[in-house]
DNA sequence: TATCTGACGATAG
DNA sequence: CCTATCGCCAGAT
């Protein structure tokens, strides 16, 4: 049997915590897991892992997932978080 | 074991 | 604001 490393179950433990309108970056994940800038690791974690909510997790610049960035947005308009553009309202603009 | 790849991050221009 | 480059980690071949 696959045995889980140590990083998958921390990565997955940081996702399973994760909360409706909630939203964080795969560094914080990474960072939260306890493997700091291991911010790569974690997005082949959720692309090869399913069952997490993949769609509040972005990059540091608020951007989307690529190739889901509809979908990523429309999830996380339907938990309140505001989206514009591809990417998450962190930063306020004129 | 070596090498390349990728749902990343930070800095430089 | 953008692209380009280097550094980071785990997975795939």
């Amino acid at each position: 049997m696959d045995a889980p490393t140590p990083f998958d179950a921390a990565v997955a433990r940081v996702l399973e915590g994760l909360e409706s309108g909630d939203v964080i970056s795969y560094g914080d994940v990474a960072a939260e897991a306890g493997y700091p800038g291991a911010a790569r690791a974690v997005g082949t974690f959720l692309k090869r892992h399913e069952g997490y909510p993949w769609w509040r997790v972005v990059n540091a610049a608020g951007r989307l997932v690529p190739g889901h960035e509809i979908e990523q947005a429309e999830r996380l308009r339907v938990e309140g978080v505001v989206v514009a553009d591809g990417r998450v309202r962190a930063t306020p603009e004129g």
